[in-house]
This record gives structure tokens, C-alpha cells and sequence, in this order.
DNA sequence: AACGCTATTATTAGCAT
DNA sequence: TATGCTAATAATAGCGT
């Protein structure tokens, strides 16, 4: 007496190249294919000795990856050498036009342009504090209150010397950003050592800002662990 | 009598995943798997609704890529969350401690450090000008150039007013500048319904070309020139 | 979620063009 | 160098565990 009904697996079906409706089904199939996908990824590496790195999201959002050696490297070779697609010729700025250019440098320029923006960040901000200082002298003194008649020539004379610095420096800086966005492989930027003001004002990016710049550039790894696969030559799968 | 000897295909044989020794043999390999590999992703791409990048170094070192939506956001977001582990809490400045990290950093983070920064000289830039446009200003009056009894009310309150509008100016700038730094982070990922991306060094084509692929379309020129392929999405294969 | 099973479909190795 | 052909291998959909 045959208990068991044996119903013979219909094989493979063919399905439709569009998004499976059935979450479950969704699911598995995910999985499988790109279990399957890593595997062709890492025939290909072994067969032909390139180079590949696979990242795909899964929808749940998790990150998966795949990368013969490793998926930085590669990602890091394939940014440094292609134009970013987005990027549109305009009529912009400097400052833009600079943007646009670091998106296709290498990573020597890219190194080279930080070291010199970030140089220029120094002194536009020793121009600000000094714009700071000043601002608040005035403030703090409040001459502006008084009558004409109590302005002592002592504060004139510090306010004087002050926005004459201050235009030096201005003037040398901006220099500086001409020269840098014609040609942005210059090399050590002397940095002026005038340091003329020793006064800081509230409400200005000084000091402790950045640090708090740092810690936005910190990527924060919120998510836990990525599931990457790395290759250690054939016979995986 | 048979003269046509007809020789069947032996078709395919079995091959072992090791690097294929014929230079010829290679590149045929490489070329339909890589072409196979592609497929799979895209077709895992619309079945899942999942987003994908796939880059591969040929053996001659020229870089094709998959993406969909597009290599380079998928990338930014893996990275964003797979941060490089350089960053060391040191003791030095805090600007010093960037130009350090950044020399460590891969090519995508510069890219996020330098359009940080770039950002950041921007507001200073505009700090700047407003404190050279009170300078000019002040300049232009050379009051201090004259004697106490001499200055006008009404200079002084132009004077206040600027001062006032810049340090208004300055906190604004500031407080954009934190607010651009996180939102920096995050690429625009709109996926929108574009369908695919294949690239390589030298271009871009979008995924409706489908006839792009199909026909395989003879490259133009084989040498430092696109291979640009593109996937429609379903149903090509 | 991951794995085993198996009838099917999909991919592709070797050749030829 | 890339594509077309074809037999053989490889991948996998649907099912159960």
C-alpha cells in the first residue's frame, strides 16, 4: 500500500524578468541569486584574473558585497578614474567649478586640493576672527553709542590699525583663491604668519568648530555589519 | 558518398575554475561571462527591486561597470557606512589632525572631506567679503583719518549697521555650514525609474538605449574609447 | 531565513564566421 | 575582436524540511 504520495518536483518553471509579487518568494529568490551572482562574480576572477567588486542592497536595505581583493580598493580605483556622471558643465563660481574638478581627481590632486582648500579655510578664518575681533572691540566699547565728543584717539587709532591689517590679509587671500582656482596644483601656500588680532567674538565658527566638522566628516557607522563575501580563490560555492 | 563531413558541435565542456591559460580563450571568456554576470544582476535587480553595483577591471585594466540605479550612489552609500577605520583621536590641531587624516583616506572620503571643506570656505569667503565691504566702506570715509570733532553721526551709524549685519551674516554662515555638513552625507539616491547603468572609463549610457546593447553595437573605436552598454531592464535576453 | 531535491530552463565552451 | 551555433553543463523555481 503506498502511503506515500510522491509528487514529483515540477522542475524549474520559467518566470517573467519583472518584481515578484509574493514577499516569501521574493525573499528566497534574493538569496539565491545573488548567491549565485557572487559565484559567477568570483568564476570570472579566478578564469580571467580581474579584478570585480559586487555591492548590492538587499530590500531590506542590508548591504551585501562581493570584491576580488577587496571592494575599497576597487571602488577607490574606479572613483579616482571616472568622470561622475551628475557633474553639468555650468556657469558657476570658482568655488563650484573646484567642486566640479575634484570629482575627477585622483587621489594625489584630491590630497593636493584638501591641503590647499583647507590651508585657505585657516586663513579665512583668521580673517574672520579678526573681523570678530574687531566687531567686538567696537561692540564692547560701544563708541558708536556715545557722543562723537568721548571718542578717545586711542580707540580710533586700534580701529584704524586694525581694518588695515584686516585689508592686507583680505587682499592677500583673496590672491591666494584667484591663483588656487586657476591652478589648483600650487604648492605650499606661505601661510601668513600675521597674527594680528588675539580677540574672539561669540556666534563665530572658531575654534572648537572644527571638531565639530570632524565629527560630521566621521562617517558614522550606524549600521552594523555589512555581510561581505570575500573571494579566496574557486571551489567556494 | 559523404563529402561534407559534418562536425558536430561538441558543445560546451566542462571546464575547471582555474585561470585560463590561452590569452585568446581569456578574453572570449572574459567578455561573456562579464556580459552573463551583468545580466544576472540586472535581472536580479528587477526581480527584487534591489539596487546593485558591479565593477570590473578587465585583464587589459579597463574598468565596466553595472548599476542600477547608478554605481556611483550605491557606492556612496556603502562607503558611508563601511567607513575607513583611520581616523586615530590625536592630540594635535584640530585642523593639523584633517590634513592627517585626509592622507589616509580613501579617494571618496577626500571627496567628501574637500567638498566639506570647500563648503566651508564658501561661508568664509563670504564672512570675508562682508568685512571688506565694511573696510571699503570705512575706507572710502577714511574717518579715522580725521580728527575726533570731525566725524558724523550719521558715518557712525553706518558703521554700527555694518558691523551688526555682519556678525548676523557670520552666525548664519555658521549655522549653514553644520547644516550642510550632515546633509553633505547623505547622495541624492532618487532612483526614480531609470533602469540601468553600464559604463566605463569614458562615458556614460543610459539604460533605455536598449538597442545599444542588442544590436551590440560596434564600438566606435575599441581603444580608449566607452564600451557602453545598457540594460532596459527585462525581457532582452 | 537557509538547505535539499529535481525537472526544467539558462548559460556557455568550443568552433566557425 | 565580437557574434552565431549547438550540445553539454550549470543554475534555479517550486516544493518540502
Amino acid at each position: 500500500m503506498v502511503m506515500k504520495i510522491k509528487k514529483p518536483s515540477q522542475g524549474r518553471q520559467k518566470i517573467a524578468i519583472a518584481k515578484i509579487p509574493k514577499r516569501n518568494n521574493l525573499q528566497v529568490t534574493f538569496s539565491k541569486r545573488r548567491s549565485g551572482l557572487f559565484k559567477k562574480a568570483s568564476e570570472l576572477c579566478t578564469l580571467c584574473g580581474v579584478e570585480i567588486a559586487i555591492i548590492v542592497f538587499s530590500p531590506a536595505n542590508k548591504p551585501f558585497s562581493f570584491g576580488h581583493p577587496e571592494v575599497d580598493s576597487i571602488v577607490d580605483r574606479f572613483l579616482a578614474r571616472n568622470p561622475y556622471p551628475n557633474f553639468q558643465a555650468g556657469s558657476t563660481g570658482s568655488t563650484q567649478q573646484l567642486v566640479e574638478v575634484h570629482r575627477n581627481a585622483s587621489v594625489h590632486e584630491l590630497n593636493m586640493q584638501l591641503t590647499q582648500v583647507v590651508n585657505q579655510l585657516e586663513a579665512e578664518k583668521k580673517c574672520g576672527e579678526a573681523l570678530d575681533k574687531i566687531s567686538k572691540a567696537s561692540e564692547k566699547q560701544c563708541w558708536w553709542e556715545r557722543p562723537v565728543e568721548e571718542l578717545g584717539f586711542h580707540e580710533l587709532q586700534i580701529l584704524k590699525a586694525s581694518l588695515e591689517e584686516l585689508k592686507k590679509n583680505m587682499t592677500k587671500q583673496a590672491n591666494g583663491i584667484l591663483m588656487e582656482s586657476s591652478a589648483a596644483a600650487v604648492a605650499n601656500c606661505s601661510s601668513s604668519s600675521s597674527p594680528f588680532f588675539m580677540m574672539n567674538i561669540n556666534g563665530v565658527v572658531q575654534g572648537d568648530d572644527l571638531r565639530c566638522f570632524e565629527s560630521k566628516i566621521k562617517p558614522t557607522n550606524q549600521h552594523g555589519s555589512a555581510y561581505s563575501f570575500g573571494y579566496a580563490g574557486h571551489g567556494l560555492f
